[in-house]
DNA sequence: TAGACGTAGA
DNA sequence: TCTACGTCTA
């Protein structure tokens, strides 16, 4: 694929299977399984519902637990990359859009890892499903949020 | 040309002309045009010595007069860009390049415009030489540095 | 206009 | 580790 496609799609993209592996972020953007060329969470307006389509878990938070089949998001906001002047998530744009995602629609999950000559590699691992979410208090003493994520293929399997 | 070249030139890049058209900064940096992604002045350690071998003239700073063979390029540094906490600039990295180039060196100029639909394009304008700087106090009282930037093709085509 | 798990180079 | 005339989306 390589034309933009322009919508935003909610579930698997077309021509796009699990492993498939890219070293930039646009190239992410570029095909429409992630957007948003720094953004963690991409989500998008679903009958005026935020829900999100897609997250990038690159070990830029301090995050996580991560299973192959599991792991726990960090949310956005609330100066967690930078650690300056750290506030309060707040329960807006991508923290909302997972939030409304909630038992409901399956989100793509992209790993990023970091290479042994410095580069990076995104690797899309299929999709999940955000089985909750709950605030917890960072290192820095404030509120982040924390969004179960659980593969959803092996649910699939059991014959969904 | 579609390997990256590694190697630092100063001077025309072999296979690229004046008026070649980029759509984004991580092209010139593939072609070895201009390699920094966002930075606007490119420099190498010569023989001891910074030396700059290209800018791009985006319009990001509030510069400079642009005509077709000459332009006033405007310092890096100083928060110039976000205009948050202004500093004076300093003489180091790419102002000190763009120093010690003054009447020596060849410098490449990218010139770079806005598009109507929003998006940019990145024009490679030739060989220019820097023929001199100095400083002065912007709008918000703190040091920039200037250089004054003419176009090199004419002093060749007078036989140079 | 501002936010974001970017990227390359010194 | 930090700087830099980025780039996308909301």
């Amino acid at each position: 694929v390589f034309v933009k496609s322009g919508k935003q799609i909610i579930g698997a993209v077309p021509g796009v299977d699990v492993g498939d592996k890219f070293q930039y972020r646009v190239e992410l953007n570029i095909i429409g399984l992630h957007r948003p060329t720094q953004g963690g969470i991409d989500y998008g307006n679903f009958g005026g519902k935020l829900l999100a389509t897609s997250i990038v878990a690159s070990g830029g938070y301090a995050d996580d637990v991560h299973n192959k089949n599991s792991l726990i998001y960090t949310g956005q906001g609330g100066n967690v990359m930078n650690r300056k002047d750290p506030e309060d998530q707040k329960l807006e744009r991508g923290n909302l859009a997972l939030k409304n995602s909630v038992q409901k629609n399956p989100v793509r999950v992209i790993r990023g890892s970091n290479m042994l000559n410095g580069s990076r590699t995104y690797v899309y691992d299929g999709l999940y499903l955000v089985e909750k979410y709950w605030q917890e208090r960072g290192p820095h003493g404030k509120l982040v949020f924390k969004f179960q994520m659980n593969r959803l293929e092996d649910i699939n399997l059991l014959g969904n």
